[in-house]
DNA sequence: TTTGGCCCGTAATCTCACAC
DNA sequence: GTGTGAGATTACGGGCCAAA
């Protein structure tokens, strides 16, 4: 899952939060009062004696006004020309998962910045409409393919539609869509990729800039933003627990 | 300014008893 | 034998505070 330019160590989370400090000659304390998180949190996890929980990521990217995937990648070298043979190979056990109550999500492919598709592999707990709440849409396009158990594909001008293993949907992201695991299911695993001409699409997704950009169908943690943070199994991008000293 | 010890809260996991 | 729920245990994130 590295990048063919890549030949070094997968960075930590302590390596690249460093690293963005020192670019831009904060100390641990202007840090901590841009973040919100404590002087001695942000040391821990800079030496990788403590990993962030998502929604501390989520808060670290929002108030630092940086994207996500920032957190999942190094920086790009000084002067680098522009990518044009990047590579990522999706393993799960390297993908970025979170799990809610409702929903598992693996992002793959995550050291990538800047690309314009997001592949997920998710598991659909969500069985009503109502439980999933008002259809969202934002813009790109989005496919989903059944890898197993049914779905039900809810969108704004079309009747619901089934989707057993084996079948996929295409749309356009800004019709309204929700999907569920169909009656009879109790979960469902897709794989799904979104995608956007814009960069930001991962940023967008996570809904990072604002509330006029919904977050997408696809069970991302935005989705759940309203899901009480502690009730959340996180995992940080390196996606290990780390043993105490 | 940074680090690390310590403590607390919470979620995950384990163990066991109980019902079917 | 299997499933389930309660309680105990474990692991770890988060924050306070003192020391380097």
């Amino acid at each position: 899952m590295v990048d063919a330019r890549r030949t070094k160590k997968q960075p930590t989370l302590g390596q690249l939060l460093k690293g963005l400090r020192a670019r831009n000659g904060w100390t641990l304390k202007e840090m901590s009062e841009r973040s919100g998180i404590p002087v001695s949190t942000l040391s821990k996890v800079e030496n990788d004696r403590l990993t962030l929980t998502y929604d501390k990521l989520l808060q670290l990217s929002q108030r630092l006004r940086i994207r996500m995937s920032e957190l999942f990648a190094e920086p790009d070298e000084a002067g680098e020309a522009p990518v044009t043979a990047r590579r990522s190979i999706g393993q799960l056990e390297h993908a970025v998962r979170v799990t809610t109550p409702n929903y598992d999500y693996h992002y793959l492919c995550t050291e990538l910045r800047r690309k314009r598709m997001i592949p997920v592999i998710t598991k659909i707990r969500a069985k009503s409409i109502d439980e999933f709440g008002e259809l969202v849409r934002h813009s790109g396009e989005e496919y989903v393919y059944v890898l197993a158990g049914e779905i039900e594909v809810h969108t704004e001008f079309y009747d619901p539609v089934l989707l057993d293993e084996g079948q996929s949907i295409y749309i356009d992201s800004n019709m309204g869509h929700a999907y569920l695991a169909a009656p009879g299911c109790d979960e469902a695993i897709t794989i799904g990729v979104c995608s956007s001409a814009e960069e930001d699409l991962m940023s967008s997704l996570l809904g990072l800039h604002g509330s006029d950009q919904a977050s997408s169908a696809l069970p991302t943690p935005a989705n759940e933003a309203n899901a009480p943070a502690k009730a959340l199994k996180r995992r940080s991008p390196e996606g290990s627990r780390r043993e105490r000293a």
